[in-house]
DNA sequence: TTGAAAGCGCTACCAG
DNA sequence: CTGGTAGCGCTTTCAA
């Protein structure tokens, strides 16, 4: 691995030339950043990543903390890391895996050492002990989600309380009076921040609109297809007309092979809305109508803000909603009513 | 964040001694490394990891490369990189990750730039671009799983082969005389390295104990409950009383939802037992034996391997075989008898 | 527009 | 058993 030094001799200019000239920080003259470059290509030069740790201020890492629990919900928690690892390498920041026990520990030692310039934390729950972490820490701290005490920190997610909202009403302003929520498992609403919200918000703008409301679970501690299904059945047994679905994807499945089995049609005789989720809606048996989740935004949004609370304009402590994204698939009508047409927004 | 030298002042002593009794290089006396343990204490010292790094010759750091494709199996893949942190911190190793493109182009640049000490590659595919790029970079590199062509390359993976051969044996040996392989979506044996293995061992072990042998598939491109119960179907219509099951979670529940459909016990009608998982299968409807994927074992030895490779002893290239553990939940007895008695190995 | 040189904080060699 | 110090390779003043 060739080192500054030899680019600077190849080049015939002064090592401080060569940094500059690479990194741009100060004018070089065309001439000599041309030499400069072509003794770079010449020699498969690299700057090595630890000595400019060192002297510059920055590690260029961010740590990833993600418990990875075992109730975690493997597919959205993958396309999260995803998101955060591609947004990071963006803003020339690469990624630091601190799981298991090290989602704690590893925040403390990391800061402790200066091995990374900011924390990133996912999988968040509502009491999580991060959050006390992240207070006593001087590292700037991003949580991709929201605790139950979000005082004095920088927290990123999906606005799901709106996401509901808007289910609801795209529900109410085609008529319907009575719609139900297919919520999550039960344990979710203990281990999970969102869930509740969810579930809040359903009740909140239901009764805002006038309209009735009923809720039930796709399981208990696991999804049940079983459990799905039968929910979705009470509530349209009890003249449900719209569902909002909150819950897993092969819960969601079971749900439309129950309307499909009644004999029901969507969105002729049973509309039908998904709120935050992660998969595509457009391919279940019948494409359905989503207020989804999107990765991509949080994590952009929390890559920013730790870029961000590194130079000298930090960020507000406070909690950035995501504005959530209606994507029509045809799949809501007027209750007892032809299709509307499709649209998006 | 206190450096070297204040402790050094604190305790009284030289830099170097502060160094040295903290890494045990050589011998300090007990006196003055309670005094510099004390002043660490005092000061919350912790080695700049940076410096470390740049003086040391090592960055305690590995990278691990992972496509994060969309058709890979989210737990599964969860459950890797898990094992695979756990192991590497055991080693005070941090892992930094690479995905998506980064998988392969991250490589090469932190390769380049000396940000890591070796390489852990996930997710390998039969073509993997990686390996190409393996044999060219001067970094260590470890495979956790096998592609083709592996000329040179230092691999680790659950033997499969084996896995497969003592399922088949046990169902012979316990009298069976027609068995079936229930094994993966058909796309599998194209996107993954494994499953043609499972496959070629079945047939080849049940060849040479002269019994009858059917497979099916479970499915399309995606997992289809349907696919997997008819292919479990007809296996059992041709007389198969002996399953070998290599495919998802929900797949394994279709089957046995099945057998108890048509009225088949398990074990005494219908001997069953899984390779390769990487579930639980106790938590089925019925238990199942297993001779699973153990994502802990693989990893451990491949950042075995990794650490191996930085000493002066490093490895010689060639596949590790994790060798395969039987679990028995008592699926498996004799066609058509009583169930045997539970059994470990 | 460029160069010289002082660190960044630690490791490990060379002395004692 | 301990101390002094020369780097590790780069960034960034300070000078020109």
């Amino acid at each position: 691995m060739a080192k500054i030094h030899e680019v600077a001799k190849a080049a015939g200019v002064s090592i401080s030339t060569v940094s500059y000239a690479l990194s741009g920080k100060r004018p070089v003259s065309d001439a000599t950043r041309a030499r400069i470059e072509f003794a770079v290509q010449e020699l498969g030069y690299s700057p090595n990543a630890s000595a400019r740790m060192l002297a510059g201020r920055r590690t260029h890492i961010f740590a990833l903390t993600e418990p990875l629990r075992k109730d975690t919900h493997a597919p959205t928690h993958m396309a999260f890391v995803l998101a955060t690892a591609v947004a990071a390498r963006r803003h020339d920041y690469d990624v630091l895996l601190l799981t298991d026990e090290e989602a704690q520990a590893g925040m403390r030692r990391v800061t402790a050492n200066g091995l990374v310039d900011a924390i990133l934390v996912l999988d968040v729950a509502p009491d999580d002990p991060r959050v006390e972490l992240a207070r006593q820490i001087s590292t700037p701290t991003v949580f991709i989600g929201i605790p139950n005490d979000t005082d004095g920190l920088v927290c990123v997610d999906l606005d799901f309380e709106a996401a509901t909202a808007r289910a609801v009403d795209l529900l109410a302003d085609a008529g319907h009076t009575a719609v139900g929520l297919v919520g999550q498992v039960e344990t979710a609403y203990e281990k999970s921040n969102f869930p509740p919200r969810v579930r809040a918000s359903f009740f909140a703008r239901t009764a805002e609109r006038g309209i009735e409301a009923t809720y039930g679970t796709s399981g208990g501690k696991k999804v049940s297809r079983t459990t799905a299904r039968a929910s979705a059945a009470r509530m349209l047994e009890a003249g449900a007309t719209g569902l909002v679905l909150h819950c897993a994807e092969e819960a969601q499945a079971s749900i439309l092979a129950e309307i499909a089995e009644r004999g029901l049609r969507v969105p002729q005789d049973v509309s039908v809305i998904t709120v935050g989720a992660s998969f595509d809606t457009a391919a279940l048996s019948i494409p359905v109508d989503s207020i989804p989740l999107v990765p991509q935004a949080s994590c952009d949004l929390a890559v920013e803000l730790a870029v961000q609370a590194l130079d000298d304009t930090p960020p507000e402590p406070g909690i950035r909603f995501v504005a959530p994204t209606y994507i029509s698939h045809g799949s809501i009508a007027p209750p007892g009513d032809r299709p509307a047409a499709s649209s998006r927004g």
